[in-house]
RNA sequence: CGGGACGUGGCGCAGCUCGGUAGCGCACCUGCUUUGGGAGCAGGGGGUCGUGGGUUCAAAUCCCGCCGUCCCGACCA
């Protein structure tokens, strides 16, 4: 293509309102712009990049046996009232209704429809199957941020297995995640396999691809010998034991006037060090008060706490709600001897006793308290933050806190959806039974910004060739001097010839503005034409990711850039 | 949802305090000169100042409402 006549809009300053890095690179590329929050046209330069990403993660899927489809975006209420997420979903799904009134959804993901297209799988003959496409969600996101980050409109790569037994699901799952793997490698992205909660899906198990980005939104917990790495809503860490105190074994009330803090019980004369505390945090959980209980020097996980409990909608309690049930104001909150509401603690707390609590009055503690004797505790679980430096679960070496951007993530789901909507299938005993499913998704913007985001300089974006706009940008100095037009032309087309998707500069602009604009498009080879070295029978080869530039005779330039590109692609 | 900030040609900004009918840089068009790292000179085109209302002889500017956008937090497959 001739950069002449094609619309790359190149900004010299980013949008005011652009932090990211990959940001305010796409729109100073002229490769996205933004229509409203969490909206962005593609431009051409944009949905090229987008293209070939696609293209990668379907080549991928289909050599694991996954076949295509492309669904509807807008689905009927009843599909989703069926598996119950019609409520679950709640804000961040898009509503409308149409003329008649019927309620409508614009799909956030699509294990419904899906799933209704399973219902036609009858035998266990049939399967496993692997189906996927490549289309676009809809996620009303409280907070759009970061370009094409975190955005409410999107194409997003999900595919679906279904099989009969565990076994087969295990073996999807596996499949997909070896070609995650390829995925992200072929797209130059670092991305780590790590645990991670199910959240709002469901299911046994799930895997996030996190690539490390201070533009990331989520913690990863991983050990730096890398046997262990996981999200942090779902980390853990082996901590040391703690030792009872011993001296203090009888319940007993005692006066705390004016402390409210966990740091004011542990200065108050007759106090307690904060790893003999609980800290008592009062939650609502689908509209049930819960309290949820964590060592003192702990903090709860609320996330951790949506997956033990189930809960849906989970939030603080406003303090009118916290002196209504529990009689006392936040700093003198306990669980002992509290009756009628459901009480979740941590793991940690397990048999601890000499412990210091809220006696739920205000300026008043226990001391002594133990936790067998004196909480009537509803479940157990693991509620509480990870922090680095904590022991690795595995190894027992440090472990450290890393930002990461969300890259990918699978997901085992059990017959949850299949049960919901009736998607059975004959076993070899003539059997009724559920398909198990796994679901597994990448968005693709979201892969363009975090290829933006890891692979840049000062000067623009340094596409990686398996992905760039263009593989080459041949750049005429000046397009007056009549042996450097045709000497371009000739490098074109022969580059054209091999299949090389290349960028021809033949723009009326001076040589400074061309490889400025090149450099900051992240064209990943550069074959400048210029008089000076034309005298000699050369032109000049540039690579964007080094800036090392190599004089190579006009006739040999194409063979031997084509196949630098050959193999990186 | 809580906190903060901001809406003025495509992009970046000034003007607002102290009302008088919009300006600068980049980009764009024309001409001349220039031509290997974002050229110079001259001329030119383009803006309902987010929006609705109010105050006033007069509003980008003051007052009120609304809308939108961004950042931090909460939340989030």
């Amino acid at each position: 293509m001739r950069w002449s006549n094609l619309f790359i809009p190149t900004l010299r300053d980013a949008p005011a309102d652009a932090e990211a890095a990959s940001h305010k690179l796409l729109v100073r590329g002229g490769f996205i712009r933004q229509l409203h929050a969490g909206h962005y046209s593609l431009l051409p330069l944009g949905l090229k990049v987008h293209d070939k990403v696609a293209a990668i993660v379907r080549d991928e899927m289909n050599s694991i046996g996954a076949q295509e489809f492309l669904l509807p975006a807008m689905h009927p209420a009843a599909i989703w009232r069926e598996s119950g997420r019609w409520e679950v979903m709640g804000d961040e799904m898009f509503r409308l209704q149409d003329r008649k009134g019927s309620d409508l959804a614009l799909g956030m993901t699509h294990e419904e429809v899906f799933t209704s297209l399973a219902l036609e799988i009858s035998s266990y003959k049939a399967l496993p199957q692997i189906w996927y496409q490549i289309q676009t969600k809809f996620r009303d996101e409280p907070r759009p941020k970061s370009g094409l980050l975190r955005v409410r409109e999107f194409a997003m790569k999900d595919s679906y297995s279904f099989d009969l037994t565990p076994e087969g699901l295990d073996r999807n799952f596996d499949l997909h995640h070896e070609a995650y793997v390829k995925i992200f490698d072929r797209l130059s992205l670092p991305a780590m396999p790590v645990e991670a909660s199910s959240g709002a899906m469901g299911g046994s198990g799930s895997t996030e691809f996190m690539v490390p980005s201070d533009a990331g939104e989520d913690d990863v917990v991983r050990c730096p010998t890398g046997d262990y790495a996981a999200n942090s809503e779902r980390a853990t860490s082996t901590l040391p034991a703690i030792s009872d105190r011993t001296d203090q074994t009888e319940l007993s009330r005692f006066p705390t006037p004016g402390v409210r803090t966990i740091a004011a019980l542990e200065e108050i004369e007759g106090g307690a060090p904060s790893v003999h505390q609980i800290k008592t945090m009062v939650m609502v959980l689908d509209g049930e008060i819960t309290l949820a209980l964590v060592r003192g020097d702990h903090q709860l996980n609320i996330q951790k706490l949506i997956d033990a409990t189930g809960a849906i909608d989970v939030r603080p309690a406003t303090p009118e709600e916290t002196i209504e049930h529990l009689g006392a104001s936040p700093g003198s909150l306990g669980a002992v001897g509290v009756e009628g509401l459901r009480i979740v603690a941590d793991d940690q707390l397990r048999s601890r006793s000499g412990l210091t609590t809220g006696a739920n009055s205000d300026d008043w503690h226990y001391r002594g308290v133990s936790v067998d004797r004196d909480i009537a505790v509803d479940q157990w679980a693991d509620l509480r933050d990870v922090n680095s430096g904590e022991a690795c679960p595995s190894c027992g070496a440090p472990l450290e806190m890393v930002r990461c951007i969300e890259s990918g993530h699978i997901f085992k789901l059990g017959s949850k959806y299949a049960e919901a909507l009736g998607a059975n299938v004959l076993d070899p005993d003539g059997k009724n039974v559920p398909l198990l499913m796994g679901s597994y998704g990448i968005g693709i913007g979201r892969a363009v910004a975090a290829i933006a985001e890891t692979h840049h300089d000062d000067r623009g974006l340094i596409w990686p060739v398996a992905v760039a706009p263009y593989e080459v940008v041949v750049t005429i100095v000046n397009i007056k001097d009549e042996a450097s037009m045709s000497t371009a032309e000739q490098i074109y087309a022969d580059l054209r010839s091999r299949g090389i998707d290349v960028l021809l500069d033949d723009r009326k602009a001076r040589a400074g503005v061309k490889f400025a604009d090149a450099e900051l498009i992240g064209i990943p080879h550069r074959i400048t034409i210029g008089p000076k070295t034309l005298a000699e029978g050369d032109v000049e080869h540039t690579e964007r990711a080094d800036g090392v530039t190599n004089l190579v005779a006009v006739g040999s330039v194409a063979e031997q850039v084509s196949a630098a590109i050959a193999a990186a692609r």
